[in-house]
DNA sequence: AATGAATGAGGCTTCATTCAT
DNA sequence: GATGAATGAAGCCTCATTCAT
């Protein structure tokens, strides 16, 4: 038949792939703008052109949607420094430095809406909290063995938790980004006791 | 019914700033215990030993309550580091040393309380939140001035960022408090380039 | 002070003992006139007067006004049929008449509620259908020890059942009520060999 | 998408009849189990093996649906009665006996379907209920007829309605089903003045 | 004939706020 | 000052029904 036509006319039925990935978006853009409690389902399905009632054909529940932009900002703040970490062509100060501008320029981009994700949902795993602990301290901890990085006996999970935390600070304000990210790096740095000759 | 008039045997009547003072303190604790957004009034009422219509003698509204919270905290949060950025019989890395306790130790005790009125309630002013950088940006300003500690050129603003908001995360998993203290001031140390010899 | 005026200007305020009844009442209505099912808060808020929200002031639920609603019917259906029971001035044949035309005109006012209220309820105790079922089976069992009855070897629970359910049908269909209720009276003495001579 | 054309070896394409009675029976089977409340479309759709869509290609609403279950049960629960009662080599007390066994056994069968689809769906036309009533007044007309039964001057719509109501009850409590069926035949003959020597 | 995404009315419930007493 | 019954807007969710494919 006239199934060939892969666009519909006008957007009025979507692959549940595609809806998905709209309501995320204007979930995500809705909790930046207005804080995550105050995205309601009501708003949610305004904003991504939807009757309330089909928001839940694609989520179980306010929560199960909240989970869903909670897991997706999770997955899109790891996969790049994940692959930043498993490349070996670049020297570990190099690999931090780099992770660091990843996390900032997200952090810039959604303007604090990673933070109030991170402290506000809750989840039934802090699996992906748990994979950015574990990220950073195994960078810290590899820079270390390879005589880069200079932690002097501090306890670990508390310097993780303290940059983690510490780089966040700077992205709220909206001064010049690549000054902060500037300067945040050389706070890491000083923070690992890396010299930069 | 029989009870015909004046003074109450129990605590009925008290002074206005008596009772403001009790509305806060219920309305802290349930902050604490169940998240500032399952503060309701009427759990505050009940905690306060009030009728719910007798919150609004005292607070305009919920913002209004929430925002004395918040004041009420900021001004615990500011009153002794005030204190000790004056003692001018201290050196400033151990003024520094001091106020980074007592905000760690006061984040401890309430358990990310700060950090939620912090980041979730709207107020008209920053002011408290203004104040808090200020007093860390002086105390840095100064310190560097007497020569204790070196910036080397950083941007001050994004500094301060960076140290107020890396101290409080290793304030939410319960390793030791006295671990996480220490740890964070000789990263602060750190930052600030101060050598302890 | 004026706490003398019991009787309120208008019916805004009341008594949540009173308001609880107008909403049980409403409810009962509703429930004749339209079914249980369609028995929605809205409605019964409606009809009784106030809004969706003040029915919560009186039920946690909805399941449990319709428990109320429940409880309600039975013990005015359970109330005076104990009090016939044991008044020992009447024989035994006599009470059962004046239960079964108790129950046979309850039923006719309230044109099968009971029987909606009955089998669609999920209560979590059968308590007063049990109580029914006692009371019956204690009249019939007392009765056959005096004389009067003869069930011969009847399974006394089904005997039961059957004149529980039995009774109910002629309620439904409005043919005059005496008929009815004299017609179930010479079945309930068939059943139990009652001879009226 | 590779599958191309016709005759699909699952059985997607069905005669209108043969869906209608898998949806009737998928329907019955989720109103037994989890009562007709709760039969909702998208669950007998499921059940069914369609989609929701699917199955207003045979019913024109909700409410269609439950009418044809509710027709569907009738005719079921009158079939055999009728043949039964037309039996002419049987005897009025015999043809009783055996009609009231038949609809017992349908009930617990059924375990209280027939009530609630008797008591919850409105329909337009109470046909098979008066049909079920017009079968059972007529067999005992004619065996009174016969001098079989002895009713003795009672009101037979009442009787009727008190047999056709009475004998449902025992069907809920699981006691043995044989006792049941043997005590409430015992009762029937005992409403109809029928004598077995 | 079949699908299933989309709809939107309607149901339950919570809670900040008001106001007569 | 204090009360608490009453309000009503707003939130979450379900489900019968439609319709483009």
């Amino acid at each position: 038949m006239a199934r060939t036509t892969t666009t519909p006319p006008d957007g009025r039925f979507q692959s549940p792939e595609v809806r998905r990935r709209q309501i995320l978006d204007a979930a995500a853009e809705l909790a930046v703008s207005e804080g995550l409690e105050s995205t309601s389902i009501a708003r949610v399905a305004e904003a991504a052109g939807l009757a309330k009632g089909s928001i839940y054909l694609h989520f179980a529940s306010r929560q199960d949607l909240l989970a869903g932009l909670q897991a997706d900002l999770w997955q899109r703040m790891l996969a790049t420094p994940n692959d930043i970490v498993s490349d070996d062509t670049l020297s570990w100060s190099t690999r931090l430095s780099a992770v660091v501008e990843h996390w900032m320029r997200f952090e810039f981009e959604h303007h604090g809406l990673y933070h109030s994700v991170f402290h506000t949902i809750a989840t039934d795993s802090d699996e992906p909290l748990e994979a950015a602990r574990s990220l950073l301290a195994e960078l810290i901890h590899r820079g270390t063995d390879a005589g880069e990085f200079h932690t002097g006996g501090l306890d670990a999970g508390v310097v993780v938790e303290f940059l983690l935390n510490g780089y966040v600070g700077p992205c709220f304000h909206h001064t010049n980004a690549d000054t902060a990210i500037d300067t945040v790096r050389q706070l890491f740095n000083r923070v690992l006791g890396i010299t930069t000759s």
